[in-house]
DNA sequence: CATTTTTAGTTGCAAAAGCAACAAATTTCT
DNA sequence: AGAAATTTGTTGCTTTTGCAACTAAAAATG
């Protein structure tokens, strides 16, 4: 069983043999790609993170996804609808692996060492991506912000093995992440520490449960 | 490119030469399999359709996956936590195969003809599933019932190429499955009819965009 | 290192959504 | 066909959440 099982610089060393992939540098800030419809564009990402977003008619930004070192994104993994626009933006500086995701199932001319290797980790790489998608599904679906903000929790703890934990986002996007506005996440949050189920310093959560 | 393509029946004639692999049937309300850790449980929905479902501790009922034919679930590829139970129901009677996912890479001692059918159409199954996630969380990231209800409605639009369709769960369901009240939804599809959005006649839905 | 920008933290008020409890209509079951 | 169960449709009331508008603190930037 490969599953997190730790993959990673497999691609990050590769030979640039291969002619079908194009590897590119963005700087904070930028924007990695746009998804438009039957491109079938298919990404990786080497390093650094970066965020899905989308915005729609009222201008309002959601946080659809976060990408960080070697998830894999792109329109392929979309029916894109015109309603709103999906942009990846670079949240600090990214290295990106960009080709169409038909090409790889096709043997490169070369039978180049990159795609033996792609293809042998892609069901591993697609796997964490549904894990992860199936996980904020998990998160969305509670119907209170409390129960929101504690399931996460409650995530991010059986990650660490320990009731104590850094939060991987600022407080402004965890908002976003959890879709929720964050006047009333800190509310909650507040009311949560008043009741003694959670402490907090700085970033750090700590989870009194009984 | 294989997305959308029609894989129809490929898995179901399979020759049963594969000793990894179980063909169970499960009649309508029966429970098909919940969701242990580390059991790496892959199942493949033959006929029929299910609903992951989760109970939590008030007794609420989450509707958080709908499975159809061909589509693809287990605890595999779930992080699954304590907090709450997940289980998988026949709406109707099913026939699903069952095998653990470190199976499938593996090659059968006989190298049989449905390992080699599963890893070739495995990428596709994958990949549409997680389109349907990234769809669901597209639609649970919205933050009204208005924009949950008029997103949904745009997406069986788009799929069936028309401005008119059937919703193919009842409203109840539909309510669980969005993630919201069901009278709250009824008071604001009330709302979409009042003001021309849409129209309703039996469970067929119209847009009636300008 | 001073200044701009972003993030955290608060709060009153308004709007939206949830809850509960029905009746009516449909569907399912025997 | 008749009874039982489920789904649809509705409403008054309550609670939760969102919105707007701030100040304070922290971080990024030239």
């Amino acid at each position: 069983m490969i599953r997190n099982s730790n993959i990673d610089n497999f691609l990050y060393d590769f030979e640039h043999s291969c002619q079908k992939v194009q590897k590119k540098t963005f700087a904070k800030g930028e924007t990695i790609t746009s998804y438009i419809e039957k491109r079938n564009q298919f990404c990786i990402l080497l390093s650094g993170n970066a965020d899905l977003v989308r915005y729609d008619l009222n201008g309002n930004k959601t946080i659809v996804e976060h990408f960080s070192k070697n998830n894999i994104f792109g329109e392929v993994f979309y029916i894109v609808t015109t309603n709103n626009e999906l942009l990846v933006e670079a949240k600090e500086n990214c290295e990106v692996l960009f080709f169409i995701y038909d090409d790889i199932n096709k043997k490169c001319q070369k039978n180049c060492k990159f795609h033996q290797t792609l293809t042998q980790y892609l069901p591993e790489l697609i796997l964490s991506k549904v894990i992860d998608l199936n996980m904020r599904i998990e998160l969305l679906t509670k119907r209170s912000i409390r129960d929101k903000l504690l399931s996460y929790f409650s995530i991010l703890s059986t990650r660490k093995l320990s009731t104590s934990f850094e939060l991987p986002y600022s407080l402004t996007d965890l908002a976003d992440y959890l879709s929720i506005d964050r006047s009333a996440m800190m509310r909650e949050l507040k009311l949560l520490k008043e009741d003694g189920f959670v402490t907090k310093t700085g970033n750090r959560i700590t989870l009194n449960y009984k």
